[in-house]
DNA sequence: AAGTGGTCTAGACCACTGT
DNA sequence: CAGTGGTCTAGACCACTTT
């Protein structure tokens, strides 16, 4: 999926800068370039240089002290609660590596609790199944436990889920029209907290996310993140 | 109520924007002045006038269309799972009866990671602290455990918390500029998790916010709400 | 043709931190 | 003191849309 466009140069300074925080060059408090550096590296004004700075600043990548320098941030995982991103974007924009592990895939009859959530478009028929543990680092950051809707993706087991992630699927094959989430803290069954890695009695941040298309139920996903290592991000200006 | 240090120019067109919006002058998608427009009016160069628009773009007030104009943004759509809200407002609207008991009240040296959360305003001054539980219906259902930047609200410590919330008490006096939160799941530590009535190893669901005002930051609290009886509710449509 | 936003430059002054 | 980020200017070229 190349960009067919050159992008900006402050995008372009700012995939630079991204590029060597992913790669590991740059580490976590690690001095960044000043705007100089980068005017005189780059060949580009200071305000273009200052603008690419900035946004990542803003974004949380990095971080900068008027008269001190600019460094790399210091992030735990962030997400951003009112967006539905998609977890492996979410990873890669911090500049970290993106696995996924698919544990099942499956079409089963859903319990009442799925039934109530995904509606009445899956009352007596099966619906699909997927357990997916996506890692950040080979550290797991979320255990996908989604049920989707077979009438809005048919194909759902066809696809390799450890390439693309589910939410990346279902956004190509059904529009997404509205959300719903719920966000808790709890303690997982045993299943789940196998899955997260998680010590005993250590609590999970759990996102429940109903997803609808074309007026219709189309997923409902139970989100584990180990509550050491998640938090959620949000924010606003003005 | 009082912003000292002028803002900067950009801001104060941010600001201007922001007011024609608030007072409902200009409406959801309504036209904003162009670039040009706030150059002749404001006497600023372009990149500032765009610096600001642009700004107000990324975080949603305004649309911006190239070759066209920009725009008042559509509200309904940018809904705010974490809104800033009143708690005793919410438990109202619930049709439940919300009350505060004032644990602590007073002005104290901020530990490091309160110093900085707070910002470099609080560095080797003292800050308000206040300790409040909320409970729905005889239920504990927040712990706020919040510091305030006296510079903001002087008279802080000689409010009645157990009739007014902090929150309301601040939006008064330090007229809101900016929120950012994070949400964990924690175990907590033994004094808060006695407020908050948990039985061992019950998670709590933790929120993090710090609130600006004229340019600083104003407060930063840790909200603290049982696993158990604490949801997060969010979504948004189209 | 006129207007708009998107980007970019090559300077500038300031306040602040480090040495 | 030199270095840093924060802000600001007065131009500029471009692609695009509207008239």
């Amino acid at each position: 999926m190349a960009c067919a466009k050159p992008l900006p140069l402050y995008e372009q300074l700012k995939e630079h800068v991204l590029q060597n925080i992913r790669s590991g060059a740059w580490r976590t408090g690690a001095r960044v370039p000043s705007e100089y550096d980068l005017v005189r590296e780059f060949k580009v004004s200071r305000m273009t240089a200052n603008r690419a700075l900035r946004e990542l600043m803003r974004s949380g990548v990095l971080a900068r002290v008027a008269g001190v320098g600019t460094f790399v941030g210091d992030f735990k995982a962030a997400g951003h609660p009112l967006q539905i991103r998609n977890i492996a974007d979410e990873i890669r924009s911090r500049g970290h590596r993106h696995r996924a592990r698919l544990v099942t895939l499956e079409r089963l009859i859903p319990s009442q609790t799925v039934r109530g959530r995904l509606g009445s478009a899956a009352a007596h028929t099966s619906v699909f199944h997927s357990l997916v543990v996506h890692f950040e680092n080979d550290a797991v950051l979320q255990v996908e436990d989604r049920y989707v809707n077979p009438l809005l993706a048919p194909d759902y087991l066809g696809v390799d889920f450890e390439t693309v992630t589910p939410h990346e699927y279902l956004m190509e094959v059904a529009p997404l029209q509205r959300v719903e989430h719920v966000v808790r803290a709890v303690l997982p069954e045993a299943p789940i907290r196998a899955l997260l890695k998680l010590r005993a009695h250590e609590p999970a941040l759990l996102i429940e996310r109903v997803t609808w298309s074309c007026e219709a139920r189309a997923s409902f996903a139970l989100l584990y993140h180990p509550g050491s290592r998640f938090e959620l991000r949000g924010g606003f200006a003005v």
